[in-house]
RNA sequence: GGCCCCGUAGCUCAGCUGGAUAGAGCAACUGCCUUCUAAGCAGUAGGUCCUGCGUUCGAAUCGCAGCAGGGUCACCA
C-alpha cells in the first residue's frame, strides 16, 4: 500500500539527509484536508530542530527525496510545515483494477483453527421483556462479532440466560396469584411479555404490603423484608433449590414462555449465538475456586462463616464471595462461568459486553481472577457500554419508562412502509417483498441509529421522535446501495457489459479520486474499528463512502457514458463502492435491499 | 464522601496515538427532477470545543484544579 511505502521513504529521507532515526511505522503520515492540494500529508514540525533548518526548507528537501524515490509520488508541495504529496492516478487505476471484482473486500479470511474469542452479550432476564437498552447490547454484541470476524479472528458468540432467582420466582408467584391460568396462547400476548406482566404485578401487590406494614407501624427496613409476598417469594426459591418438582415445573413452564417469545426479537433483529448457557446449570460453579482462593491464602474466611477477597491493597474494598450460609453470589458465579467458558473453547481472549454500570463489577473479577492464579484473567475484556437515556432520563422497567423492543421495532416498520408509499417506488413488487423490504429498511434505520454512536458513550433517544430516514441514517446508506445496484443491473444487462474486462487507462475526475482513495482507505478503517471494538467507526465510515459516492453520482452520467472503456472503469468503481457498502454494512448487522 | 465515565452548533453526534481555517446529520432558509432511483445533490446561516491554569513550535485532543451531569461503592444480579 501507497500510505506504508510513503512512511518508508519518509523515513529513509530523515535518515539519509539529517540522519534523523524514525521507524517507518511511527511517521506520521495523515489524509491531506480537502482544501489543500495533495493525497498525504507530513507535519514536518518534529523534524526541525534536528534538522537545524526551517520548516519550509526541511519540506522541499524532504519532499524533493521522497519524489525521486517513489514513482508513484507525482509531485509535492510545500505549505509552511505541511509537506503534501499527490499521488499519480497510475496509482489509483490501477488500486481500482485490483478490487473491481471482489466480492469480499474489506473482510480478511477468518482462521477457523485460531484459539477462537468469546463474545458474551445479550444476557437477558427471564422474568421482563426487552427493551431499548437490551437492543444496544445485541446489536453492539453481534456488530463487535462481525467486525473481529472482518479482521479474521475466530469469533464464538455466547449468551448466559439470567433464569433463576428470587426475581423469577416473584413472577411465579404472582402468576399463580394473580393469573387465572392465563397463557400466551389463552391471552394472545408474546410469553416474555406475559411473564414481565406478572412481575410488575408482584411489584405492585408488594408495595401495597409494604405501605400497609409501615402503616401499622413497622420500619421500612423491616416491612420490606417481612411483606408476606416477599416471605413466599424466598419460601419458593429455596423450593427451587431443592429442586422441587411442583415449582421446577412451573419454573419450566413459564420460562419456556419468554424463550419463545426472546427467540422471536432475537429473530427479528438478526442476532444469533454458538452456544446458550443458563445461569441454573452455572450458578454453583465457582465454589470450588473459593476453596481453592482459600487455600491459596488469597481469600479469607470471616467469623460469621462468610468468605471475602480483600481488595484494599489495590485501592478497592472488600469484596463478598460466599454468604454466611455459604450460597454464591453474583461474583462467584462469574468466576465460575469464566474458568468454564475458557475450558469449553480454549479461548484466546473473552469479551463481555455489558453495560458500563458494571464496570466495577468486572475491575473486581479480572484481578480475583489474576490472583487466583489464571494467567489468561488479562484476556478477559469488559466491552462498556453506555446507557441509552430518554429525555427525562434514564429508562426504569418499574415506572414503565422502558422503550419496549417489540414495540420499537413494530413502529419502525410502520414509518417504513409509510415511506415507501409516499414515494410508490415498490409498487410492482409482490406483498411479500414489499413485507421483507419495509423490515430491511426499518432494521436498517434503528440498527444505524444506534451502532454510529461510540459505545462507550451514553446515548439518547427521544421517543416522541422518530428515527429519521434521511441523511446520516441507514437507509440513506441502502439507498444508495441500491441505486448502485441498478446501474450495475443495466450496465450489465442493456449495455452487454463484461463486469470482469481489463480496462484501460482512463482520465478520472476529482470526485472519483475521493471514492478510490475512500476505499483503499477502508482495510486500514476496519483495523482501527476492530481494535477498539467500535462499530461506530464503520457506520461513519460508511456514510463518508455513500456521501462521497452520492457526490460524484450526482454529476457523472454513467449508462450514458460514450467511451466504453470509460464506462468500464466507472462501473467498475460502482461495483467496488456497492460491494464495500455490503460489506460494512454486513459487519453492523445490517441488510441492503437491491431495490428501495 | 471514595472510585469511574462524561461536557463540541438550537437538537443528535463525528473529530484515531497532539497538527493547517473544528466537521456531519436533523431543524431553518436558497437553488436542482423531459437525463442512471430527489430516501439524492449543491449552497446559506449557525461555535467562548464547560471554565481557568499548565505542558509545547502547536491543544477540542495531554496534565492539574474547578463547575455541571451520570454511574458505582448490597450477604441483588
Amino acid at each position: 500500500m501507497i500510505d506504508k511505502d510513503l512512511q518508508i521513504a519518509v523515513s529513509e529521507a530523515l535518515k539519509s539527509l539529517y540522519n534523523i532515526e524514525v521507524a517507518a511505522e511511527s511517521v506520521a503520515l495523515q489524509k491531506t484536508k480537502k482544501e489543500f492540494v495533495g493525497d498525504y500529508t507530513i507535519v514536518v514540525f518534529p523534524f526541525v530542530k534536528q534538522a537545524r533548518k526551517s520548516p519550509e526548507a526541511v519540506a522541499n528537501e524532504l519532499g524533493a527525496a521522497v519524489k525521486a524515490s517513489m514513482p508513484q509520488v507525482a509531485d509535492f508541495n510545500v505549505i509552511k510545515g505541511f509537506l503534501n504529496f499527490l499521488i499519480c492516478d497510475d496509482y489509483w487505476k490501477s488500486f481500482t483494477d485490483s478490487i473491481a471484482n471482489d466480492s469480499t473486500i474489506g473482510l480478511k479470511k477468518v482462521d477457523t483453527n485460531a484459539a477462537p474469542v468469546v463474545i458474551e452479550y445479550s444476557s437477558p432476564n427471564t422474568n421482563k421483556p426487552l427493551h431499548l437498552g437490551h437492543i444496544r447490547n445485541n446489536l453492539l454484541g453481534w456488530s463487535v462479532a462481525q467486525l473481529l470476524t472482518a479482521n479474521g479472528r475466530n469469533v464464538k458468540k455466547v449468551n448466559l440466560v439470567n433464569d433463576r432467582g428470587i426475581h423469577i420466582c416473584k413472577s411465579m408467584l404472582a402468576w399463580l396469584r394473580y393469573g387465572n391460568g392465563e397463557t400466551p396462547e389463552s391471552s394472545g400476548m408474546k410469553g416474555d411479555h406475559l411473564v414481565g406482566k406478572y412481575y410488575v404485578e408482584f411489584d405492585k401487590h408488594y408495595k401495597e404490603e409494604i405501605r400497609e406494614l409501615i402503616d401499622k407501624g413497622m420500619e421500612e427496613e423491616q416491612a420490606k423484608k417481612e411483606a408476606p409476598l416477599m416471605v413466599e417469594a424466598q419460601k419458593m426459591l429455596k423450593r427451587w433449590e431443592e429442586g422441587d418438582k411442583e415449582i421446577r415445573d412451573l419454573w419450566e413452564k413459564m420460562n419456556g414462555w419468554v424463550y419463545a417469545g426472546f427467540d422471536e426479537t432475537y429473530k427479528k433483529m438478526g442476532v444469533g449465538f454458538d452456544k446458550i448457557y443458563y445461569e441454573s446449570n452455572t450458578y454453583l460453579l465457582g465454589k470450588e475456586l473459593v476453596q481453592k482462593g482459600l487455600d491459596m491464602g488469597v481469600l479469607f474466611r470471616k467469623e460469621d462463616g462468610s468468605v471475602w477477597c480483600d481488595l484494599t491493597d489495590a485501592g478497592l474494598d472488600q469484596k463478598l464471595l460466599l454468604r454466611k450460609d455459604g450460597t454464591s453470589v453474583y461474583m462467584t458465579q462469574d468466576l465460575g462461568t469464566a474458568l468454564l467458558r475458557h475450558n469449553d473453547f480454549g479461548a484466546d481472549q473473552l469479551i463481555y459486553v455489558v453495560g458500563n454500570e458494571q464496570d466495577y463489577h468486572f475491575q473486581v473479577l479480572k484481578i480475583i481472577l489474576g490472583r487466583l492464579g489464571f494467567d489468561w484473567a488479562d484476556k478477559v475484556y469488559h466491552l462498556s457500554y453506555g446507557m441509552v437515556e430518554l429525555p427525562n432520563g434514564k429508562m426504569k422497567s418499574r415506572e414503565g419508562t422502558v422503550v419496549d423492543a417489540d414495540d420499537l421495532i413494530e413502529e419502525m416498520e410502520k414509518t417504513a412502509e409509510e415511506m415507501c408509499r409516499e414515494r410508490g417506488k415498490n409498487d410492482e413488487m409482490t406483498a411479500e417483498e414489499q413485507k421483507e423490504l419495509y423490515h430491511i429498511l426499518a432494521l436498517g434505520a434503528l440498527k444505524y441509529f444506534i451502532l454510529k454512536v461510540d459505545p462507550t458513550k451514553t446515548m439518547l433517544f427521544n421517543p416522541a421522535e422518530s428515527i429519521d430516514f434521511n441523511g446520516n441514517t441507514g437507509p440513506f446508506i441502502q439507498y444508495t446501495y441500491a441505486r448502485i445496484r441498478s446501474i450495475v443491473r443495466k450496465a450489465v444487462g442493456e449495455k452487454g457489459l463484461d463486469l470482469t474486462a481489463k480496462c484501460d487507462n482512463v482520465a478520472m475526475n476529482e470526485k472519483e479520486r475521493e471514492v478510490i482513495k475512500m476505499l483503499h482507505d477502508m482495510p486500514a478503517v476496519v483495523e482501527q474499528a476492530a481494535a477498539s471494538y467500535s462499530p461506530a467507526m464503520i457506520a461513519n465510515f460508511t456514510f463518508d463512502l455513500a456521501k462521497a459516492f452520492n457526490s460524484f453520482y450526482q454529476d457523472t452520467p454513467i449508462l450514458r457514458e460514450t467511451d466504453s472503456n470509460r464506462m468500464l472503469f466507472l462501473v467498475q468503481l460502482c461495483a467496488a463502492v456497492s460491494n464495500s457498502i455490503k460489506n460494512m454494512m454486513w459487519i453492523l448487522g445490517i441488510e441492503v435491499p437491491e431495490r428501495m
